[in-house]
DNA sequence: CTTTTGACTGAGT
DNA sequence: AACTCAGCCAAAA
């Protein structure tokens, strides 16, 4: 299942960084961008999956999120050490974690 | 069983 | 700069 291989990935983010969802489609060879946050839209081991480690390809956080509410996904990154910027930005170039093509399937 | 739609993005209009 | 279209999986209706 395509689903389980977004869920392995974005499993395995340390903590301190994040992951967009261009970067996690292209290392699975996808064209469909959305499938990334449809994949955690039915998260189904939230225990397991930092969902909130996950952002849009410029940085910022997803529109739709909901993992306890609007604005609960900045708060568990800042939790990590993740600064925002004035726009309310990742700044992907120290914050982008690279995926090990191990954890690829 | 068929259709719709969605945590996105980049190119084309 | 704003809007549309394509990409093509899975769950919900």
């Amino acid at each position: 299942m395509l689903f389980q291989k977004i869920y392995n990935i974005v499993r395995f983010i340390p903590e301190g960084k994040v992951l967009t969802y261009k970067a996690i489609a292209s290392h699975l060879g996808l064209k469909d961008i959305r499938l990334i946050g449809y994949a955690l839209h039915g998260n189904p081991d939230t225990d397991n999956i930092p969902c909130h480690r996950v952002v849009k390809s410029d940085g910022s956080l997803a529109k739709g999120f909901a993992y306890g509410g609007p604005g609960i996904q900045k708060q568990l990154l800042q939790q990590e050490n993740v600064n925002f910027d004035h726009e309310g930005k990742i700044n992907l170039l120290k914050y982008l974690w690279e995926i090990p093509k191990e954890q690829s399937s």
